[in-house]
DNA sequence: CACCAGGTCTCAC
DNA sequence: GTGAGACATGGT
């Protein structure tokens, strides 16, 4: 990869197989919004751009050493997705192989943990415009101000202080119990999130499952994307009913996708949806 | 105006 | 251990 400034942007060359359109719109992230071309949202506190001018990828308003220790890996960058793909190859699954062309432009975002964890909680049983409209009200009340009007995801101390109610009235519905005092746990120290990002996948599906609200599958999604755990494979509706469907000698288990299993679930998930011809029009 | 949303909890069988 | 219902709210 081949990075120059110019001017206030950051031009990435040789990149392969970054698609901006499908990154941001697989419910992986609720805070991008795609505008003109080019998809803008909020992360570590500070906005990002990210667009297309063929294949080379544009960070506006991005300096070097913001992607250098940010975006980077924020965006997947780090990562050889080639190589990824090779080892994906190698297990001989024709499905999944379709699926992974279909869906060649995938990454998945390394987001900061708790803002994954606590997103993920308001996700439950919601529809992704309501997701994101709840997210954005939740960094309005409580966020930290931003140049431009933007506002950051609030810490877990500064959600802590919020009321129940006050997060009900937010629109988080029966959510806000849940949100209140996952909060409250992360901020008082009885979850530690950093001991959480240490422990083996099923273990800390495990750790994470003990908070009211989460379930494995808030939890699963929660450390595949937040907490870097890509053999975390998340099971929601869509993919029960993949298994089913070209699984069925799994017999409703996962099949065994190995440590990248949580980049093929969202092969699949996308393939799924997109042969559908169901596309749910989040990106506007 | 129903029905549904990338679930989770609870309380029966 | 498996399986319905309830749960808040607004989008479509």
């Amino acid at each position: 990869m081949d990075v120059q400034q110019t001017g206030r942007n950051l031009l990435l060359e040789g990149v392969d197989a970054f698609d901006p359109d499908l990154i941001f719109d697989c419910g992986q992230c609720f805070r991008f919004y795609k505008k003109e071309g080019i998809w803008s949202g909020i992360a570590f506190g500070k906005r990002l751009s990210v667009g297309m001018d063929g294949d080379r990828i544009i960070l506006q308003g991005c300096t070097k050493s913001d992607f250098d220790t940010l975006w980077k890996g924020y965006l997947g960058l780090s990562e050889d997705y080639a190589a990824i793909r090779r080892e994906l190859s190698a297990l001989g699954d024709a499905h999944l192989a379709a699926a992974m062309e279909a869906g060649k432009g995938i990454r998945i975002l390394r987001q900061e943990p708790w803002e994954a964890l606590c997103s993920f909680v308001i996700s439950q049983n919601n529809n992704i415009a309501r997701i994101r409209k709840l997210v954005e009200a939740v960094c309005k009340a409580c966020g930290r101000e931003l140049e431009g009007g933007d506002f950051a995801f609030p810490g877990p101390d500064a959600l802590a202080r919020l009321s129940e109610d006050d997060l009900r009235s937010l629109g988080l519905g029966y959510r806000a119990g849940y949100v209140s005092q996952l909060s409250r746990s992360v901020a008082d120290g009885s979850l530690d999130l950093e001991a959480v990002r240490h422990l083996p996948t099923a273990q800390a599906i495990e750790a994470l499952c003990r908070v009211r609200g989460i379930g494995v599958k808030v939890a699963s999604c929660a450390l595949l994307f937040g907490f870097g755990k890509d053999d975390a494979f998340p099971v929601d509706v869509w993919i029960r009913r993949i298994l089913c469907k070209y699984y069925p000698e799994s017999e409703g288990k996962s099949p065994n996708f190995g440590r990248y299993a949580g980049l093929c679930q969202q092969y699949l998930f996308y393939y799924e949806r997109w042969r559908g011809g169901k596309s749910d029009g989040a990106a506007q």
